[in-house]
RNA sequence: GCUAGCCUAGCUCAAUGGCAGAGCAUCCCGUUCGUAACGGGAAGGUUAUGGGUUCGACUCCCAUGGCUAGCUCCA
């Protein structure tokens, strides 16, 4: 049984053909199967446009239709350099293959030296599409060449690959920023006020109120307690938390205030910490656990900015725990715990951990290395969540777990991270009383649930293609009355509305009613409510549910019942 | 930041060196309507910004800003 990997992998051989029939001069580069397709890097003296995409697709129908086979044969490291004696990249490699044998698959006139392995013939391979041209430093390192790359996939049969082209549609469609526009939630104003700093449309605020107060009362029912801090401090704050050595590249530069410099906040630990040492804490105030919506500024090269995902100003949903050795355990079982929670309610089922375990450049003795990596892989293995291990991928001041959530349409992001530091309570000297009387240094927990609350709006706008469930609408419900004659009771409806807390409009502009109902399905409202002659009567109203055709008439009583089963996060 | 492509009305897009245009949205008028796009009209532009080439530039060239896709990075 042929895998994907292999057919995909084959592709790419039969793309590079295919490149090196049009584009003689090109030189091979690395052209691995990844997860959604496969891609070749060459270097060229011209990068590809649109329509080479399209003549090296059809070149490779010509491979394909002459079925020629892959051959495999293995060369010494001389010969191997021999064969690929105009393949410069190819030699960088082959110099740094250890083995003296070094493979190589052959079809047609195409060599290229290969692992493997490979699928029989060119014939087997059917369907598949070239994706699109970029550019891609050599070996991934911007001090290196800039090559041509060319994404492109293969699949099996024509139904996956017709699924995969519709699922990348969908994925277009559902883009944060063209929905976010549309549904009037947010804009970005690159031009007058800077790229990557995002503006809240009252739609939009809402919805982060709704999450806002949501996450407040979540944490509070946890044992949270809220703090706030200022955007700015002196820079010897940065200086005693090492940030300033460390994460100088992602901060913005210094402002002078009266001979002072001042730097915006990248995170908010340090003044978290100041909180902490305005009193000697006993053990007994332990654990201490900080919350805070804090915004934070952090400088991202321009062209890493993108919508909602990748900014220079958002707020992090940030905790900061201060305890004993002997609470680490319960206290990272708790916020996982609460983590998954909110995610629920938030509508996702599906998550993945990563612990990440020590470094080899680190803070901290080995023992408390361990034992924190103990606390944090009991807690996820007692909560029974498929979890992978990153040896020595936590940051040098502590071990970490972070959560992948998945959405509907299967993608992964990264979320929720917990930190154990070891680091930020030296560098501060933070200490709490024993019951002896002795000093003794807290760990500190560095928690974020959503992570940014404009990514995680951008996740839930993908999540939920702009159609938020009822209880995160901007609007629940559009009140249409069906001529002028029942603008009053219209207005009666939408008072009723109000004050049961439901989130309610009135459209009752001059416009056919056909027209306001479109206009209030593209909204997205979960419900719309038409109310003419009839239903003032009856003292009813037509009830019309977002994604269905059928129209019920209903008491107001019934529907506000409806709608405020509706207005609690699911779980 | 780098590579490539792109930037025309609020939005989506025309105009290939010779008079800047359409649809949607907006505003006005008409229509008073029963479940997804009513009719008519008006207004809207220093063609991203700055320079250059040319008799003449949305169009060609240069710089700057920004966007998009990647690379790298990441909440």
């Amino acid at each position: 049984m042929l895998d994907l990997e292999t057919f995909r992998h084959s592709t790419s051989h039969i793309m590079a053909d295919a490149v090196k029939q049009l584009f003689p001069a090109s030189k091979l580069a690395i052209g691995p199967a990844i997860e959604d397709g496969f891609y070749y890097d060459f270097d060229t003296e011209k990068p590809f446009f649109q329509d080479d995409l399209i003549k090296i697709e059809q070149k490779m129908a010509e491979i394909i239709k002459e079925n020629l086979p892959f051959e495999r044969t293995e060369y010494s490291h001389q010969k191997a350099e021999d064969v690929m004696k105009d393949e410069p990249y190819k030699i960088e490699l082959i110099r740094e293959l250890p083995d003296d044998k070094v493979t190589f698959y052959k079809h047609g006139d195409f060599i290229d030296m290969c692992r493997g392995p490979h699928i029989e013939r060119t014939g087997l391979v059917k369907h598949y599409k070239l994706l699109s041209a970029t550019g891609a430093y050599w070996r991934g390192s911007e001090k290196n060449k800039m090559l041509q790359r060319i994404y492109g996939t293969a699949f099996f049969t024509k139904e996956e690959l017709d699924a995969f082209l519709a699922h990348r549609e969908e994925v277009k469609k559902r883009d944060h920023r063209i929905l976010g526009e549309d549904l009037d939630l947010f804009s970005i104003h690159q031009e007058e006020a800077g790229p990557g700093l995002i503006y809240w449309h009252p739609k939009g605020a809402t919805i982060r109120q709704l999450i806002e107060d949501f996450w407040k009362s979540e944490h509070r029912k946890s044992g949270y307690q809220f703090i706030y801090s200022p955007h700015i401090a002196k820079i010897n704050l940065w200086k005693t938390s090492g940030h300033w050595d460390f994460y100088k590249e992602y901060m913005f530069s210094p402002m002078d205030i009266e001979g002072q410099n001042y730097i915006l906040k990248p995170m908010n630990c340090p003044g978290h910490i100041l909180v902490y040492k305005t009193r000697v804490r006993s053990y007994r105030d332990l654990p201490l656990r900080w919350a805070e919506l804090g915004t934070v500024y952090r400088y991202e090269r321009s062209g890493v900015i993108q919508g909602l995902l990748r900014v220079r100003g958002f707020t992090q949903d940030d905790a900061h725990i201060f305890c004993r050795i002997d609470q680490l355990h319960k206290e990272i079982m708790d916020v996982i715990k609460l983590a998954i929670h909110i995610f629920r309610s938030f509508g996702f089922s599906d998550f993945k951990i990563r612990l990440s375990t020590r470094p080899a450049h680190y803070v901290g003795t080995i023992e408390r290395w361990d034992m924190a990596t103990d606390a944090l892989r009991q807690a996820v293995e007692s909560l029974n969540i498929p979890y992978e291990t990153a040896q020595g991928e936590a940051v040098f001041y502590g071990p970490k777990a972070d959560i992948d959530i998945r959405d509907c349409l299967g993608r992964a992001w990264q979320c929720f991270t917990v930190q154990v530091d070891f680091n930020l309570p030296e560098r501060f000297d933070l200490y709490y009383s024993a019951k002896d009387g002795t000093r003794h240094r807290p760990i500190m927990l560095h928690r974020a649930l959503m992570g940014s609350l404009e990514r995680f709006f951008a996740i839930l706008i993908e999540h939920y293609a702009g159609a938020f469930p009822s209880w995160l609408a901007p609007t629940q419900a559009i009140i249409l009355p069906v001529t002028p004659e029942q603008i009053e009771y219209a207005k009666k409806t939408y008072s009723e509305l109000l004050s049961k807390g439901i989130r309610a409009e009135i459209d009752s502009r001059d416009e056919r009613l056909s027209e306001r109902i479109k206009d209030a399905s593209l909204s997205k409202c979960p419900y719309i409510l038409v109310v003419g002659e009839k239903e003032e009567k009856e003292q009813t109203i037509a009830l019309r549910q977002r994604a269905k055709k059928d129209i019920t008439t209903i008491s107001l009583d019934d529907f506000i019942k409806l709608i405020k089963q509706e207005n609690n996060p699911k779980d």
